[in-house]
DNA sequence: GCCGTTTTCGGCCCGACTGTTTTCAGTCG
């Protein structure tokens, strides 16, 4: 079994985990907690890297142990010590730090004095009354470990984005109509428009006074009340998602936002900047002594240690620091910069709506031209159409943009790409099109080799214009197919073709990490909303925010060009 | 365990809330 990333980030974290609950230096468990996040964040399979001879300590964060430890992982599948950890403590016993309000030291103790091992003897001493007696633990921290044992609250669920968004979207109307609320801003892993979020961060600046706390804390979506101070607060909302609440003064608004942001590992290195430079940056400002110089807007907290502002899609410590710092920021892509979609359906296979008010509803959006790409015969499921259907539409598209004004339709096709990387319509078919967008949708568990194979034969198609949802995957239900993603970007290099990032909430496919590599490899990335009714285009923001998190620039988006020079960019001259 | 425009050794982000304690440790973000 070749090792995946995945892998090496499952033996760090729990390295971590169990050096933690051993009291071992923290810094020396940060460095493993780290050392997983980048692995996690890699666009290349470490394994490949080791196989082309590349110096892993190259990778910030990553010195000699660690790589030699990556090395070992991959070349013989096992971890010296992990097992020597697994030989020290109960094989479970990281189940136990997943319990709210358990970590390494409870833990620790939990094990020294009651030798607890599992979450189920854990249950069991909580309800025997025999945590209360040790040193540290008292009645209250024993009925808290007994509700979260028997709620299964260790059960840490994620929300796609824009799940989230529809909750942050009504605690932000609710949080704003308190009196004395002043800025209602939702911020955390759901401002860098990360995928999916854990819970939500919102900050708020109100005047003193306000009774904002309470008013949140009788949300009437609340379950349960975490905690509940003076300036913070976190709730769990029925839907199991948890909320924190942080208030501010109006004048430390910039250094909270951008504290709340994050990410974590953002903020420590922007905080270890500013400690050499003799500064300290904390939720209040930035401090010189104890002399406030900074902190009413992010700018100025940027400002003050040196840097040009770092939008928050880039916070994640993935060299977005390096870059401030040389100046070398991008300019990211925006909304706005979109000219056009390059993948809508209609009612004629799974859609919802007509050519026509898919057409109206894009124009509305602002953009200037969509493509009509239904799904092939193959596709019987969503009614993917065959050659004559498709002609039927071609023809009914030129009729209508003869009619349409400031909106173009392209007439392209969702073709699949079929096990042998064949596509599943005639080439004079696919000729008469403006453009030819690809799709994988059968056969997922091919491997690595011949999925990839598949997928490069389908770009040698002189047709072939566009590759959609690349990886496959649907978050949190089902994993990318197996590829070898960097050799599939490169071969749309040089065959001229381009990469979808399908801005589906389900999908947000290219991942952020293959963007940068798209971009790096010269290869243009089409932002498409794979439309399936009217509403879809309002997706494209999300596929904005990956594509902003993968450091895309307008000039790397394919559909950000004019129709004129779109045209000329897809046209196949073979 | 990592890292270096003060450093190859000695640092490593910072603060709020809870519950156990009488001044703070542990956890969390």
């Amino acid at each position: 079994m070749p090792v995946h990333n995945a892998d090496i980030t499952a033996i760090f974290t729990e390295i971590a985990d169990l050096l933690e609950i051993q009291g071992a230096n923290p810094f020396r468990t940060r460095a493993y907690r780290n050392a997983a996040r980048i692995l996690g964040d890699l666009p290349q399979e470490a394994r490949l890297l080791v196989d082309r001879g590349d110096d892993l300590t190259r990778l910030p964060g990553i010195g000699n142990d660690l790589a030699g430890k990556i090395n070992e992982i991959i070349t013989t599948g096992r971890c010296g010590l992990l097992e020597r950890l697994h030989r020290e403590l109960p094989p479970a016993i990281t189940e136990l730090l997943k319990i709210p309000g358990l970590g390494p030291k409870r833990v620790k103790s939990l094990y020294h004095d009651l030798d607890v091992q599992t979450v189920e003897q854990l249950h069991r001493a909580a309800q025997d009354g025999r945590i209360r007696a040790l040193s540290g633990f008292g009645e209250k921290i024993e009925q808290n470990i007994l509700q979260a044992v028997e709620a299964h609250a260790d059960q840490s669920q994620r929300f796609k984005l824009a799940t989230a968004a529809q909750y942050a979207e009504a605690l932000r109307a609710f949080l704003q109509a308190v009196p004395g609320v002043q800025q209602v801003t939702v911020a955390g892993s759901f401002r860098r428009m990360r995928e999916t979020v854990g819970d939500l961060d919102i900050l708020v600046t109100a005047k003193p006074g306000s009774p904002v706390m309470q008013r949140f804390t009788a949300y009437d979506e609340v379950a349960e009340v975490l905690s509940a101070g003076e300036t913070r607060a976190s709730i769990l909302l029925k839907c199991c998602m948890q909320v924190d609440l942080r208030v501010v003064e109006q004048q430390s608004y910039g250094a909270a936002l951008h504290y709340f942001t994050g990410s974590k590992a953002h903020n420590i290195a922007i905080r270890r900047i500013a400690q050499q430079l003799g500064l300290k940056v904390n939720e209040y400002g930035v401090f010189r002594d104890n002399q406030r110089i900074a902190g009413d807007s992010e700018e100025s907290v940027f400002r003050a240690i040196g840097l040009p502002y770092i939008p928050p899609e880039l916070r994640e410590d993935r060299g977005e620091i390096e870059a401030a710092r040389a100046w070398r920021l991008p300019q990211l892509v925006e909304l706005t910069d979109l000219r056009g979609d390059l993948h809508a359906h209609t009612k004629a296979t799974d859609g919802h709506d007509s050519l026509r008010d898919m057409a109206l509803a894009a124009k509305e959006m602002g953009l200037e031209y969509i493509a009509i790409t239904e799904h092939s015969r193959r596709l019987t499921v969503a009614h993917g159409l065959d050659p004559i259907q498709l002609a039927r539409q071609c023809d009914e598209i030129d009729r209508l943009n003869a009619q349409l004004d400031g909106i173009t339709l392209l007439k392209g096709i969702e073709v699949d790409i079929l096990e042998d990387g064949s596509l599943d319509l005639p080439d004079g078919v696919l000729a008469r099109l403006d453009l030819v967008v690809g799709a994988v949708h059968s056969r997922f568990e091919l491997s690595r080799a011949k999925q990839t194979e598949r997928i490069l034969r389908a770009m040698d198609h002189p047709h072939f214009t566009l590759l959609a949802h690349p990886s496959g995957r649907l978050i949190e239900k089902r994993e990318p197919y197996d590829v070898d993603m960097l050799r599939i970007i490169r071969h749309a290099g040089q065959r001229g073709c381009f990469l979808e990032l399908n801005a589906h909430p389900e999908r947000l496919d290219l991942l952020d990490s293959h963007c940068q590599s798209a971009k790096e490899e010269g290869v243009l990335v089409s932002i498409n909303s794979d439309a399936h009714s009217t509403f879809d285009f309002s997706n494209l923001r999300y596929g904005v925010g990956q594509a902003r998190r993968g450091w895309l620039e307008k000039t790397d988006v394919l559909n950000t060009r004019p129709l004129a020079a779109l045209r000329k960019l897809i046209k196949k001259t073979m």
